[in-house]
DNA sequence: AGCACGCCGACT
DNA sequence: GTCGGCGTGCTC
């Protein structure tokens, strides 16, 4: 038996397959998808089994064993592989990275370099390792000097080196005992001894937390286990990030008829074990969860399990609560600010069948359920959902194939749907589901557009309109809250020099630092470059520096001198910490603090009653970026937070301010009209050949040195246009948006394509030849496929 | 990725 | 003559 391994060396020498031996001993353990141990040239490294054969073609001789086998399950399924190929395929990346961003990353493992003595050890070497007084030296805890004493025995071979393996999480463990279940009993006056004993034997072993919490002290314990009656052991526990949460019953609501009848649709595709997909285009507040509830009920009853991805857990905090408190314990959450540890728990939940479940953001998409009733995307337009680092996956597309593998409908939900989306629902690849009304019957607030070019012209100067400052004002009064968005974070936007002009920029990036008040620090977005704020121009040496732009810091500032009320501010900033959203949040609802302000983060899902005002303080900073989605984006974000205003009794009001207040995406946005948008927008779309009309793939070359890049990208250029038919677009090569990040000059390089069949074998051979090069040349190429930002 | 092999220049 | 620079190639 032979098993075909891929290595865990993430380079592209090493990305294929590599034959092995399996052990008889190991014969009836290692199955495609197994965690192995494997020797690789010198050394000893992690591998995944793909594949096991009777025969190979190889030289026997060639041939080693697999050492071990990590886990007893195989961490992988067999659809989870053929997923893998296929992502790696698609993105044009190496597979072992694709398997590495499907697995938690606890189970990457961590090496360290140990010395041991030999058994033929001299005695001077001996005695030079007592030293140590260890049977193992750790080699990261020697001094220089440590070493040189070290090196002449290491040499000799009185001492060796070995390389120790340990998981990068450990399974987490508390201190217990466990019976030792034998006949004879504690003697009779001993009450509170025979008591616990008996209560461990039907419990089986028991932390020492959870009997101390039953009443019974350290010192039974003790006795017990001093007596032979039971022994100290330790007990896994799973780490559990809503430890001491309270949730509430969850009510099963009856459905609208427009709900009723998108269950139905979905529901029939459940039951006939169809792959179908359904795009739930249903206005903000319109019950798409309560319809994601029921389906997923459905699809529970007939012992399947269910992928629940939202954009981002952490801002959809109210969502989980709903999940956990419908079903359960059947939840498993994938939270990005969990610890390895604590993702490798709900993992294992998942994987042993003990959670049926997932509910997470974009990597929730690979849930290593092998039995998938259904997929439900929520918010499918929002970016996130691409991952903009290596693999560079959507997870809507990797959704799509796993439906597809189990044939069960995928549901994408939205009120804004991408167009991509949209179009397909357009000519019956999607099925569109319509939700158009509010289940209680609260109308949709119309918003209201300010110019603020005109308030500039009638000589108010404030970033708040004077239409909007009276309605924030009467809130107050009211007692009522407001949320207010600026897209922008920090204090102020940037600095200039009132004399010269001049404008301080990152000295790594071509961007202008941000100023951030609360360390007096001028910031770059881009690469975390810091530096003091200045007291003079940095060129012409004048003091008069100016503040321009405002980011959310300034706004709370103003808000909080104008109005006098508390604030909650939330941005990147503010949310850095663990659970620091689902504090503010609570904070806000619960002691009833007039304003939330915030950047885009607070667009999405959130549910407050006593909100009854949205003011959109720049609705064009979006629409200024140089991005062909960036109408698609702008017209999505006002149509969310407006839905964030009137979820209560009274109706909400909304204020865009706005300085382009005759665009199409904000004049759509104000009057709710997707349908308007999706048609106007297509018409762009489809003049500059930009998706859903082409698919595109974005390459970036990029490199320190100038000369480089311009060279590597007129040479991408000429492989790709030698591999495409006419009917594709190249675009480029031109400087990127932003030319230089991190010191690296920066070009691209866009193609837009409908089909072209052998267009992949030449990226993945482009990819090779750049990524071999790499070493040499230090010019990086970055193959982004269905790229979400063209900048 | 990491390591051995091998081919050139600079030095004891 | 030998030490060490890093270009090349290989790992089942």
């Amino acid at each position: 038996m032979y098993a075909s391994v891929i290595v865990q060396i993430s380079s592209k020498n090493v990305d294929r397959l590599y034959t092995y031996k399996i052990p008889d001993h190991l014969k009836d353990k290692i199955q495609p998808g197994s965690r192995v141990f494997v020797s690789f040239g010198p050394r000893m490294i992690q591998g995944f089994v793909i594949e096991v054969s009777q025969h190979t073609d190889l030289d026997p001789s060639k041939i080693k064993e697999i050492q071990k086998v990590m886990d007893i399950e195989p961490v992988l399924t067999k659809e989870l592989i053929e997923l893998s190929k296929k992502l790696a395929d698609y993105y044009v990346e190496r597979h072992i990275k694709v398997i590495e961003a499907i697995l938690p990353a606890a189970l990457k493992m961590k090496s360290k370099s140990v010395l041991k003595l030999s058994n033929e050890a001299s005695l001077e070497a001996v005695n030079q390792f007592k030293q140590f007084h260890n049977d193992k030296i750790n080699v990261k805890n020697l001094t220089m000097d440590d070493l040189k004493l070290l090196i002449p025995f290491i040499n000799s071979k009185d001492i060796y080196e070995e390389k120790e393996f340990e998981q990068h999480t450990k399974m987490k463990t508390r201190r217990g005992i466990e019976s030792n279940y034998l006949d004879a009993r504690p003697s009779s006056r001993a009450v509170k001894q025979i008591e616990l004993l008996e209560l461990v034997e039907n419990k089986g072993p028991m932390t020492y937390e959870s009997i101390e919490e039953e009443g019974y002290s350290i010192g039974i314990i003790n006795a017990l286990v001093d007596k032979g009656f039971c022994k100290k052991i330790d007990i896994l526990v799973e780490r559990d990030p809503f430890e001491g949460r309270v949730f509430y019953e969850d009510k099963k609501k009856v459905l609208t008829d427009e709900q009723a009848r998108a269950f139905k649709a979905i529901n029939q595709s459940i039951q006939n074990n169809t792959h179908e997909t359904f795009l739930l285009h249903g206005i903000t507040g319109s019950g798409k969860t309560e319809v994601y509830l029921q389906v997923i009920e459905e699809v529970l009853n007939r012992g399947e399990n269910a992928i629940m991805m939202v954009p981002e857990i952490a801002l959809t905090p109210q969502m989980v609560n709903r999940f956990k408190s419908r079903f359960g314990d059947d939840v498993a959450v994938m939270h990005s600010m969990l610890s390895h540890g604590e993702r490798y728990d709900e993992w294992r939940k998942i994987r042993e069948g003990r959670a049926r479940i997932s509910i997470g953001a974009r990597s929730n998409v690979f849930a290593p359920f092998d039995n998938i009733g259904c997929i439900i995307i929520d918010e499918e337009h929002e970016s996130t959902y691409k991952q903009n680092e290596r693999p560079y996956y959507h997870a809507r597309e990797v959704a799509k194939w796993r439906a597809e593998y189990f044939n069960c409908p995928l549901i994408l939900g939205s009120a804004t749907p991408s167009l991509e989306s949209y179009a397909r629902s357009e000519v019956n690849v999607y099925k569109r589901l319509e939700l158009t009304k509010r289940p209680t019957n609260q109308t949709l607030p119309t918003p209201e557009i300010v110019s603020m070019s005109k308030e500039r012209e009638a000589g108010n100067t404030s970033i708040i309109s004077r239409n909007l400052d009276m309605k924030i004002r009467d809130r107050i009064e009211k007692d009522e809250q407001m949320i207010l968005l600026l897209n922008r974070r920090g204090y102020a936007n940037f600095l200039v020099c009132q004399n010269c002009g001049h404008v301080p920029m990152c000295p790594n990036c071509d961007i202008s630092l941000t100023y951030h008040k609360s360390n007096a620090s001028l910031m770059c977005h881009y690469c975390a470059y810091e530096e003091p704020m200045p007291h003079a121009c940095g060129v012409c040496g004048e003091h008069d520096l100016s503040l321009r732009g405002t980011g959310t810091q300034k706004i709370e500032e103003v808000l909080r001198d104008t109005y006098n009320v508390d604030i909650v501010r939330m941005d990147i900033d503010t949310t850095r910490q663990k659970g620091a959203h689902e504090k503010l949040l609570k904070q806000f609802e619960e002691e009833s603090v007039p304003i939330l302000l915030g950047t885009q983060m607070i667009a999405k899902g959130l549910d407050f009653k006593n909100v009854t005002l949205v003011g959109v303080l720049n609705a064009d900073t979006i629409l200024n970026l140089p991005d062909y989605r960036a109408n698609e984006r702008t017209f999505q974000l006002l149509t969310q937070v407006s839905g964030r205003a009137g979820r209560g009794d009274i109706k909400g009001e909304v204020v865009y301010q706005t300085y382009n207040e005759d665009h199409y995406a904000i004049q759509l946005a104000k009057n709710n009209n997707y349908r308007e948008f999706f048609l106007r927008e297509m018409e762009f779309r489809k003049l500059a050949r930009y998706s859903p009309y082409y698919f595109h793939i974005l390459f970036t070359v990029s490199s320190e040195n100038i000369e480089d890049v311009i060279k590597a990208s007129s040479d991408v250029h000429k492989e790709i246009q030698n591999h495409v038919s006419k009917s594709s677009i190249i675009i480029g090569p031109s400087p990127s948006p932003i030319e230089r990040i991190q010191n690296k000059y920066r070009f691209q390089i866009i193609l837009k394509y409908k089909s072209e069949p052998e267009l992949f074998d030449v990226l993945h051979k482009l990819d090779t030849k750049y990524s071999i090069n790499y070493q040499k040349t230090k010019t990086a190429l970055r193959i982004d496929v269905d790229p979400e930002y063209i900048m």
